[in-house]
DNA sequence: TAAAGTTCCGACAGTTTGGGGGATATTGTA
DNA sequence: TACAATATCCCCCAAACTGTCGGAACTTTA
């Protein structure tokens, strides 16, 4: 008895248990419909763009293509739906792969089932729905080290290097002589004990001083 | 009537009736208190650190120094202290930097105060709360552009120069020829319509292709 | 007032860069 | 299966860039 204001919810998962428990949780709220449950993204691939979902679960550890990797073919399929991922897996490096490819949130499996339901709506209304834990992470992928050894100016120079600029257009961009930006280089790579432009951004990066 | 496991908030917020407001809703809820509210940096600069609060309420826009350009400095004086911005402000670079400042939340003002005590709570469980259009823009900075003309090779190769490294560094990590380098090098740049590295890496990053 | 930071100077060998012209496999897919 | 796209490799060249050496003067800040 679907109606029409209803969200359209898909879910590949490839426990049997948990996709019918999410089935019937989602189905069973009012405002809510399922419209596909699959297994694996092979599965989904033939019907998923018929059923026209407003958002749809994934797993990331799926049979097959992982959920992952079926990312951005899902995004092909379905350019208009929302993707959460659900999974009990909270490594860096996952989460921003599966955001680079396009996932709009990012939930773990232990999230409370009320708390499932408020980020389909979330992500709905323009939002990024993400467990606390996953939030946390992300933000302080952003945060600088205040450690840093470099000034003001040779963090402002090491930052113009690594987009690819010559010395020599960094001084005219900054209105200083070659000879002065030659000068802070030297400084950062003594700071740094490096010997070279792609060592001096390495290290700049992994410790967060750009 | 402090109780030892009180949670400990300070607020800085220039505006007397949101600072009185906030002060009112968090010192009448069980488990919090106000250990100190101040309407600018500078006043609160001095005794801040003697509150030693657990959670700092920070706004952005402040007379005098701003809450941004504050951030770094209450990071010194507070080092334990978790620092949620609170601000009407939505701009993506105000965003960035305060994240990148050590804020470890971000919550605009229309947020209902009952939010506003969770965020506090998240924020002291690992958390790292924000509102849900911020939140959705934070994870959009991390999402690929699909649409990118290169190839996958092409892009690992670009991904490789933007980090600093030498064609023939390169080539080594690749285990491929020099000439294939350089071979992928100027399809890449064929494709973008550029001349330099520099430009490069500036088209590849501003379209999300890297 | 010291110390730290920013600015500028010159010379050198070696490396890198961007552009030109190709060729040959391997892939994926229509 | 055949075509287009991709990935690999080859040669040549001039110009520009890089990393290091060893300075010096001026300004800001603690």
């Amino acid at each position: 008895m679907a109606r029409d204001l209803d969200i359209r919810v898909a879910i590949i998962e490839d426990d049997e248990t948990i996709r019918e428990g999410y089935a019937y949780l989602i189905g069973n709220t009012p405002g809510y419909k399922v419209t596909g449950a699959y297994p694996s993204y092979e599965d989904a691939a033939k019907k998923i763009a018929h059923d026209d979902p407003d958002v749809l679960l994934l797993d990331v550890e799926l049979p097959g293509i992982s959920g992952i990797e079926a990312l951005p073919k899902l995004k092909k399929l379905l350019p208009e739906t929302y993707i959460l991922i659900l999974t009990v897996y909270e490594q860096e490096e996952l989460i921003f792969r599966a955001l680079g490819g396009g996932a709009s949130g990012y939930l773990t499996k232990n999230t409370p089932h009320e708390k499932i339901i408020s980020a389909i709506h979330e992500v709905m209304e323009g939002g990024g729905p993400m467990s606390a834990h996953i939030a946390r992470m992300v933000i302080s992928s952003f945060k600088r080290n205040e450690e840093t050894p470099l000034t003001k100016r040779e963090t402002e120079i090491l930052e113009h290097i690594s987009t690819g600029k010559s010395r020599k257009r960094i001084a005219q961009e900054l209105f200083i002589d070659l000879e002065t930006v030659k000068s802070h280089i030297k400084n950062i790579y003594h700071k740094l004990n490096v010997h070279s432009k792609a060592d001096a951004i390495k290290t700049a990066k992994d410790n967060k001083f750009i």
